[in-house]
DNA sequence: AACCTTTGTAACATTATTGTAACACAAATG
DNA sequence: CATTTGTGTTACAATAATGTTACAAAGGTT
C-alpha cells in the first residue's frame, strides 16, 4: 500500500488504489516503455524476451496493468490463440513523465 | 536489476547501477517527498512515523538513499546521538518530475 | 547513580515476489 | 491425425523484502 501526498504545505495523505504501487513494481515501467516505443501491438513472447522475465511474471504484470486500464489485450488468433498487447491511448501521456524520470536517473548516475 | 532503454527507435539497454531500482523500492519516493516538503532536516523518528514503516525498513532505505547521494545525514547530538536527514540540493530537481508522476497517477485514478 | 529517550542494528520470523516445471488449450503443419 | 508452436496458468520451490523483538550506545533527567 503506497501513500502519496497531495497538499503542498499541509500534506494530506491519499491513497491511489494501488496504481502507483503497480507502477513501482518490477517490470511495469519497462513493459510500458517497450509498448510505447513499439507503437503497435506486441506479442506476448516478444514482450517476454524484451523484459527478460519468466512468463509467469510477465503474464501477471500484464494482467495487473490491464486491470488498471493501462494496457489492452486483443485476441489475434493464429497459432495458439495468439494475443497482442498495447498501451491504451490514454496511457501514452505517461511517457514524457517517465522519460524525464529516466533522464534524471541516467544523468544522476553519471556523476 | 532494472534496465532502462535510452534509444528512441533502436532501443539499447543500459543499466543504471540500481538507482531506478532504488527509487521504485517501497517508501523511497515517500521519504524523498516528505523531506522535500519539510525543506529542513527531519529526525529519524518523525520520518518513521510519517512513512509508517518499521524502523528497520526506514533505516535500511535511508542508508541506501544516502549511499546513492540522494540524502544526507548529519549528527545533531542531543538525546541518543540524534541525527537528522535531508535531501541533497541536487536531489531537489527530482521533485517536479515526481510531482508530475503523482499528478498523473492521481488524475488517472479518478476516472 | 539510576533511569528514560532516541537512534539505530542484529538475529530471527513472517510475508511477498519471483522463478521453475508441468501442463492445457488451440491452431497450424506435415 | 499426430506433432509442433505459442499463450498462458497452476502448483510448488526458491528468493527477496519486511516486520518483530531484543538490544547497545549515548546523551538527558531526576
Amino acid at each position: 500500500m503506497i501513500i502519496i501526498m497531495t497538499g503542498l504545505c499541509n500534506p494530506t495523505y491519499s491513497e491511489v488504489d494501488g496504481l502507483l504501487e503497480l507502477l513501482t513494481k518490477s517490470k511495469s515501467l519497462h513493459i510500458l516503455m517497450i509498448m510505447d516505443r513499439k507503437n503497435k501491438p506486441i506479442r506476448f513472447s516478444d514482450l517476454k524476451n524484451l523484459v527478460d522475465s519468466s512468463s509467469t511474471t510477465v503474464s501477471r504484470r500484464l494482467k495487473e496493468l490491464e486491470a488498471h486500464g493501462l494496457v489492452t489485450r486483443t485476441l489475434v488468433g493464429g497459432v495458439g490463440n495468439m494475443s497482442k498487447y498495447s498501451i491504451t491511448k490514454d496511457t501514452k501521456s505517461l511517457r514524457p513523465i517517465l522519460q524525464s524520470l529516466f533522464d534524471w536517473v541516467e544523468k544522476r548516475s553519471k556523476n
